[in-house]
DNA sequence: CCTTTCCGATACAACTATGTATTGAAACAA
DNA sequence: TTGTTTCAATACATAGTTGTATCGGAAAGG
């Protein structure tokens, strides 16, 4: 099977643009250089990133690279704008649950991803602010939204006081893993059921 | 006044060495170049640490730093190392007013030490094993070891109950802050007030 | 077949950082 | 005064990174 072009509509997860001549880009080279990037921005941080290395470990050129990407922040942003959105949990309607689901999904997208790492790194003062922009729109924004929502239809149902403070309190779902991280402290097994409970407790729930 | 040593029984913050001869050391120097280093660190992370940079912004030369530390890893450890402690807040005894304390004066040492950058480097995964200790050790621990303290007061009081999962809860308290930072969320005026009560409530606590 | 683009390899100039060294002056102990 | 160490400035070799360029060959479209 080719590695290039097929018919269904994209390439490399890109609308076909109007089909140029010549000989069509390698996705597979694509995948491997966002990838190892990622790796890279975990271990490193940005300003550890170096090009020649990157393409080195991703079994490609440092012209292949700069073919796609100007320079390293845009390689950067790439990678991480490139980190699909997981599909996130089926909501019940049950908020508690949808609670724990949420943070269950949290803790296996924050173990393989190295997203931790990647975290720490948008918390540096070098760090372009578009690049961390990105970063926020693309994997924090959406799972806090998903937190707020649980705790809000928790409000709607009756099941949580109205004058729950949600704001601060949807802050401690991730903030847990965080802290426990820069703390060197392994979570529990149950930690996603504990800490769903702890913050459902916060808000004044009897869970 | 003099720069140099003094008769108080330290110098530069250790104990006076057998006095060697030849012109001592400026005080000075190690404390302008460690101050150097942790902002560096806080922008750039470890990898982008530049000798030249931190010596030339310090007002120094790379030889004044050479001649105290062999390399890029021993003085970003003594950076760290040399953070003061800053003296924690006086315990009254009466644990939610105590954890308050506590939060307002962890929000006051992260802002203007710039330390919440230094926990996100703390969590890339080259950073040397020794370093990240020394973090934790210094850091991290102290402030933990109080949070904790103030929620089994709470239980020993038995304004909390015995079962307060105080493992997990202890966690929210400086995670809260993280997440927040992670998210580019500016954190309210009152977080230190309704995190602490946030935190009470979660671990059973009727405040 | 011809043109275009990509790929891998190699090369190059400019820049930066590292670690070591030297020099003359300054500061202090014995 | 003598000996030792520090300081600022300067120099140097080594190494790594960046961005650009060139080359022959491969893979596609027209």
């Amino acid at each position: 099977m080719s590695r290039n072009s097929d018919t269904s509509g994209k390439i490399c997860g890109v609308p076909i643009p109007p089909a140029r001549a010549g000989r069509p880009r390698d996705c597979e080279i694509d995948t491997a250089i966002l990838e190892t990037t990622r790796r890279h921005l975990a271990a490193h941080g940005v300003s550890g990133l170096s090009i020649a290395a990157i393409a080195d470990e991703a079994g490609s050129t440092r012209q292949a690279l700069y073919r796609r990407w100007p320079d390293k922040l845009s390689l950067a942003v790439a990678a991480v704008a490139d980190l699909a959105e997981t599909t996130p949990p089926v909501v019940t309607g049950e908020p508690l649950r949808d609670l724990i689901a949420e943070l269950t999904h949290f803790r296996e997208c924050i173990v393989d991803a190295s997203s931790l790492a990647l975290a720490g790194v948008m918390l540096q003062e070098d760090v372009d602010p578009e690049f961390r922009r990105v970063y926020r729109e693309r994997l924090v924004k959406p799972r806090r939204s998903r937190v707020v929502a649980c705790l809000e239809r928790g409000i709607a149902l009756g099941l949580l006081p109205g004058d729950a403070d949600v704001a601060i309190a949807s802050t401690f779902v991730t903030g847990s893993w965080y802290a426990m991280a820069v703390a060197g402290t392994k979570p529990p097994k149950d930690w996603a059921d504990r800490t769903a409970h702890l913050v459902w407790r916060a808000c004044g729930g009897k869970g």
